[in-house]
DNA sequence: AAACAATCGTTGACTTTTTCAATGATCCGT
DNA sequence: ACGGATCATTGAAAAAGTCAACGATTGTTT
């Protein structure tokens, strides 16, 4: 893997042009919050992906895989294995759909609600840390920007 | 992999606080991107990876193999494969570093740079493409917000 | 109502990507 | 000149991603 260290680095190849290619920008940025959120999930024995489900499980929205799959950008047998693993350690379970039969909507269980609850401050740091070079406005903003740019 | 799917989606699931988590949000529209930007980039025989090493190494900086592996946040012998692959096609050349004859030097060669046009025009149109929601400002605005956020 | 195609979750095979340890060559500090 | 560190490279192992098929269920068409 890349750069594990906690200093920042002072890139001398951020000056190529490449540096506006939004594409590389997204990559790089969620390369290096992958590492850390995913360091700081280990202790949950979470990570990035299982989180997501585990809050969108929380959520209260009652999503079926199917959802979880699409708005994950995920392969349905990836959610799968996810779900698999939260529902044996008790976090989420599988419910029956209410309107269709095939579907399965994953819900949370308190448990689950609790390790979510501590990871989510785990990963507020986190966030913190990586966006430290960024004002309280701008983080505002760039949380925005990638919203609107995702869904309108 | 997920939707394919050239509409908008308009997801369900978007509510749910994890619309917050910028983790998530970087996630899924470095996903979308990459999967429009690989789609484009596949004419020239190119991925976003190959094509951001093709990038450096026609910027005049002149990278070593551990700066491309540390920008990218790859593995050094990720960046292994991506080199031996632009070399076979003539895009790239490894040159013997100048003060240290451990390292290789990237550098393009003429028609690395030709393709490496014609490609950079194509992921422009994805990008705007992907970024169509965000109006003239607001992309300038977000792609400065993303390099601060990496460094300063 | 019977037949049909489509969708959901799941499984399993297969490919690609990532991760990691080891190696020879070279550099740097002492 | 010695020892430790760094560079590119290799190869193996682990993880992630892709894809086709299946039973169960749904919605649609006849």
């Amino acid at each position: 893997m890349g750069p594990q260290s906690t200093e920042v680095e002072t890139p001398r190849l951020a000056e190529a042009k490449i540096g506006n290619d939004v594409g590389l920008l997204l990559a790089k940025l969620h390369a290096t919050g992958s590492l850390l959120n995913n360091k700081a999930l280990a202790d949950y024995g979470l990570r990035e992906r299982s989180f997501s489900v585990l809050t969108l499980a929380c959520s209260g929205l009652e999503p079926t895989q199917r959802e979880l799959a699409d708005f994950l950008s995920l392969d349905p047998s990836q959610v799968v294995s996810l779900v698999d693993d939260l529902e044996h350690r008790g976090l989420v379970k599988r419910a029956q759909g209410k309107q269709d039969r095939r579907a399965k909507i994953i819900v949370s269980t308190a448990e689950g609600r609790r390790i979510h609850n501590k990871a989510r401050a785990a990963l507020e740091v986190c966030e913190q840390t990586q966006l430290a070079g960024l004002s309280e406005d701008e983080n505002a903003q760039l949380r925005a920007l990638l919203k609107k740019a995702l869904w309108g």
